[in-house]
DNA sequence: CAATCCAGGCTAATGAGATTAGCTTTCGGC
DNA sequence: GCCGAAAGCTAATCTCATTAGCCTGGATTG
């Protein structure tokens, strides 16, 4: 029997890559072997199992995400950065939307979690957006919030459909960085 | 054996209740049927299964949330009417955690769905609160969109204790709700 | 170079959970 | 009081996750 050369990164990407194609709920460790060319016992000589293989899925995803938006904002200020992550955001959701969905409702046990360090660093990027806009500093902790959420709940709702009616979505989204703009400058 | 007299709404009542306490992912048909008195077979005749009870209870929490933001509302307008309803809506997340998750990823199949008609509600709800603003009929759809991200992204991400730092979430979310307020205006 | 060890695979077995099949019993309407 | 459908039940099946325990290839070491 040849050695297939896993390892627990090597699990996790192909896990996530699964996820992103057939959904995180239809995520099994027996279609993942097939997947890395293994049996399903064989997996957990790399991870702990469904629950730990899911956290570290959230942990590549969250540390993926916080590149993107990291990555969009550098070289920008002001609305730019603030379009730039915004889209790098809602673009890594719909492009690796099983990746993403794993991130839900983990919660990381100590500040020292990788979990949390990487939610830290897409914290970070986020709040290297809010630098180019003058904001009193009681202020950015909510601004931050606000952004995640509005940035996580469009996102979200879009991979799930949750946008029924007419109007173009891109626009929504443009429309929706333009209001989150205006807000922003004016405080 | 006497009869539970039982019947598909107390099913998905018992099953959201359920499911508020022990998270949705814990839901099990054993363990519904065990709380309404029955053994796991007899659910089926009630309900389809567990994809089908998912799609229930998602549609009861899309019209309670409803209610809850529809009734909110009454009276109010403006800033007031949109204050009560951001809150009305997030208490009814944290309240009901395992209900509300049932709504996300379902996708209605045709616009006479329940669960389409259920999703066009609670827009009703939301639209209400943009009357109270002086808004462009082509901003209103986008504005929809914006505040329901917000109010979905905040509510979820504050469920799944998404927030870890700091600052007070009571006083985040009323920021927020300010935030909008301004933005609103200001269109 | 040969003995050893262990990481990484495997098969078999267990156990939870969903679901189906088919039987039985209650209950409303006649 | 009789009948049929509705609502329960038990038993059985299937899919998965997970555990136990075996096996081996290839690096390490004497």
């Amino acid at each position: 029997m040849p050695r297939a050369g896993l390892d627990p990164a090597a699990v996790v990407a192909a896990g996530a890559a699964l996820a992103d194609e057939v959904g995180l709920a239809n995520l099994t460790m027996g279609s993942l072997a097939e997947r890395v060319g293994v049996r399903a016992p064989s997996l957990y000589k790399h991870v702990g199992g469904q629950e730990d293989l899911n956290r570290r899925i959230a942990v590549l995803a969250l540390n993926e995400v916080a590149d993107a938006v990291g990555g969009a904002v550098q070289g920008c200020a002001g609305r730019d950065a603030l379009a730039a992550a915004a889209r790098a955001f809602r673009a890594f959701v719909l492009e690796h939307p099983g990746r993403y969905a794993a991130t839900i409702g983990q919660e990381p046990s100590d500040p020292e979690d990788p979990l949390a360090v990487a939610g830290r660093r897409l914290l970070d990027a986020f709040m290297a957006v809010l630098w180019g806009y003058e904001i009193d500093p009681a202020d950015v902790d909510h601004a931050l919030r606000m952004l995640r959420s509005l940035c996580h709940g469009f996102a979200t709702l879009q991979v799930a459909n949750g946008f029924q009616w007419s109007a173009d979505i891109d626009e929504s989204f443009e429309w929706l960085i333009a209001f989150a703009d205006r807000g922003l400058r004016a405080l």
